[in-house]
DNA sequence: TGTACATCAGTGAACGCGCGTTCACTGATGTAC
DNA sequence: TGTACATCAGTGAACGCGCGTTCACTGATGTAC
């Protein structure tokens, strides 16, 4: 990434870009995150990201559109092959959910965190509602429906909320800090069971 | 805030900068918080905190450390004069800790979010922990225990996970984003309820 | 009660820094003929 | 195949800005006598 390229062009920056926004967003978070560091590590100039981007916001929103994508990817693995509605496929999801947050928490606090402008951005929300639609559908088949209803939207809320929370509570380092022990794969195992009985 | 001082002397400018603080950390959140933004809002000179703090980071513990502790006012009379360990006494807990975050999302995300170097403090740990044991005397009490043991950890890691949770989705604007409509108190009312079934 | 003096909270100017963005430019590339 | 030229990605210098922190200072306050 630091490397000095041997050409006047670059290939492809803008991907060069994108990826050391990202890798620069889990070194130091969103916030921290600058446009010159991250020309610093794709070896160009200040001023480069400007024929790519229109401001260092759209930097931001192409690494959380990115995530967003690896997410579905997730998402759709955990589910692939599965027979729909189980208790497994659920806490599969869960468990992806938290497997992305730890993985990449800088990313995940990028796109499930703070609101931001850029998350008003249509194409973020509409995947957004995609991902979430993954888990509608599986907790409609869990119950034997097929359409999403009260229950259904009910229930997936509170799955959802369940993975979010013990998400930051890992990412955000409370569970050491509180000195708790958890076994993560046992706890959703249990949760998700408490929370979808009828 | 900004109204210029009579006199020379601040009277309590430390007070006085961690309230400016407090609000900045409000407004713009902890990470946009500026220094010179307090001192304008203080109206004495950006060299003036100094006298009071180590440095910028001081200013953001001080804020934090306030935080906690009205959270545990908060979590005090949401106990105070109720028959302990029912699941009403319980899902209060639950919603004070929304309110929390409801009310001072900045302060919020200050305490229970990001983790900082300033969050490995001593007297902060301390405060996290005397919060957390008025919710573990209450779930052990819910089963009619004196003593806090495997069962009563865990019930009330899957309480915090689930508020803590839905604080971030409510603070984070999520819920909106993704056109859902939440009856705050009563999911918490039914999930404190399944979370805690034996 | 009045005065001398030590204390120290707050001043105002300055520092070096890194930031996001703009600008006129240059040099590599691809295409038309 | 070779050349002229349009295109445009990336340059390098500069901009104005606000930041956190330091410095020698000043003026208000409280205390000792």
């Amino acid at each position: 990434m630091t490397a000095k390229r041997v050409n006047y062009h670059h290939g492809d920056l803008r991907a060069g870009l994108v990826e050391a926004t990202r890798q620069l967003v889990e070194e130091k978070g969103p916030d921290r995150f600058s446009v010159s560091d991250a020309c610093r590590a794709a070896g160009v100039s200040t001023a480069a990201p400007y024929r790519h981007f229109g401001d260092r916001d759209e930097m931001l929103l192409a690494v959380c559109s990115d995530g967003m994508e690896r997410f579905h990817a997730l998402m759709t693995s955990a589910v692939a092959g599965k027979p729909p509605g189980t208790l497994e496929v659920i806490h599969d999801l869960g468990m992806a959910y938290i497997e992305f947050a730890t993985s990449e928490p800088g990313v995940f606090r990028l796109s499930f965190g703070i609101a931001r402008e850029h998350e008003k951005d249509a194409e973020i929300i509409e995947r957004g509602k995609r991902n979430y639609a993954i888990l509608l559908t599986q907790i409609a088949a869990h119950y034997g429906k097929t359409a999403i209803d009260e229950q259904v939207l009910d229930r997936a809320f509170a799955l959802w909320t369940m993975v979010h929370g013990l998400s930051f509570l890992l990412i955000d380092e409370k569970i050491t800090a509180m000195d708790l022990q958890i076994d993560i794969e046992a706890m959703i195992w249990d949760n998700t069971r408490r929370l979808l009985a009828e």
